[in-house]
DNA sequence: TTTTTTTAATAGTATTACTTTCATTATATT
DNA sequence: AATATAATGAAAGTAATACTATTAAAAAAA
């Protein structure tokens, strides 16, 4: 996994001009995310992006068209990333419950290494798909965008767990369910372990989110 | 179920004047309900909303102090009256895997018949919480509006069915990671079911959300 | 060197999420 | 019925947002 120079590709439907070749693009993303994780989305703004890395709002705006489309950018890149260690890190295992198991621990520990692939910061990012990814989706165009192609990114990372689950257990109902369950739910539970602990059961250094989801895996699948 | 005629109390901190008390604020809030769920919560705005029920914007600000507490305001009723149902229907039932069985329903199935119980629409209301609640706790200052009790009766719900579980289990190491999860997960599924389908395993009329769930619940705690 | 592309600077627009002030209209009290 | 008090409405104002458009300067490509 370590240092490996991977290249994460995203779709042109995410941006006017690709920011991953040029310098000012490579600014506008990398600092972008700085940003929305330090002010939150609704308070980061493509004109304080622009004083920050000394470049102008229009220019900005040429490289997205809005700052909801850079959050879904974001999104994106980042289940690209997702899947790449999903693969990466299953490729050579043949049994499908340690398969499973490895992708659950990506899918659901936490991030705290940056591994630097390139100019964005993995630890920050997962910080907003956390926070923030929700709002990219529920929006009143959703379905417009879903047919541009905005979210299959994440919905390939679904099928693709998915379909292990069927290899252990092929009569099982909700392969898709149970996946995206568990996705969203430990981003849940590690936004509510900071900010509503109550809602959680959570422990200083005992991974039980990680535990917790792998158990109701093999159990509910059972 | 039917008719009851009963009353769900929302706390002072919720607005600045109860609107339960006056025809305007009845106005507010009932008509609120229907523009969120037409418009969108970003589009919606007091300033639309005072045109619509024949009012003016500053008015609607002498009963919520934003447009961000009038949504933890619908939030908070609709938990309180969930956890109302959650009593109503479990109060004379011992058995707990029946109890529990119940509330599981009552987090996890559609609603469709609205009750009238006052001038609030529970079934716009549900929708609302499924496409909109998320909004209102990925702020960046959750910690603040946790501490002024904000999120009290989504917390009470969960922990209600918490102890429930540990009445079945009392072993089970995370009831509250598992009740949050269902009921996240299950307003999830719905909004995937209508605008991402394939992340979801749902079938016209087979009830597969709150089959899913409780299969999922009672396997894991086993 | 010239052409083309990219970026910066500036200004402008419509809208938002409020706040303030003041007049009017209900409602409650005497 | 007269008066005090509170609730509402109308209007104007503010700072900021999320963009767009125009034009000029700088950088890169031909």
């Amino acid at each position: 996994m370590r240092n490996l120079q991977i290249k994460i590709t995203i779709g042109p439907e995410h941006y006017i001009k690709n920011p991953e070749f040029t310098s000012l693009g490579k600014n506008i993303v990398s600092k972008s995310i700085e940003m929305i994780d330090e002010l939150g989305f609704e308070s980061f703004t493509f004109k304080k992006l622009g004083t920050v890395i000394g470049s102008n709002e229009s220019s900005i705006y040429r490289y997205f068209e809005s700052k909801h489309s850079l959050l879904v950018y974001l999104i994106s890149w980042y289940w690209s990333w997702i899947e790449y260690k999903l693969v990466f890190s299953t490729m050579n295992v043949d049994d499908p419950k340690i398969r499973l198991s490895t992708c659950l621990s990506i899918l659901t520990e936490d991030i705290h290494e940056d591994n630097s692939i390139s100019f964005i910061n993995e630890v920050l990012l997962h910080k907003i798909i956390i926070a923030e990814s929700s709002k990219a989706y529920h929006t009143k165009d959703i379905d417009k965008e879903n047919e541009k192609g905005y979210y299959k990114t994440y919905k390939r990372v679904v099928h693709r767990v998915g379909k292990i689950v069927l290899e252990i257990n092929p009569e099982f109902e909700f392969p898709n369910m149970l996946v995206s369950t568990v996705i969203e739910g430990a981003h849940h539970q590690r936004y509510f372990s900071k900010h509503l602990p109550s809602l959680t059961d959570v422990e200083e250094g005992k991974n039980n989110i990680v535990r917790f989801y792998k158990d109701l895996v093999f159990k509910t699948i059972k």
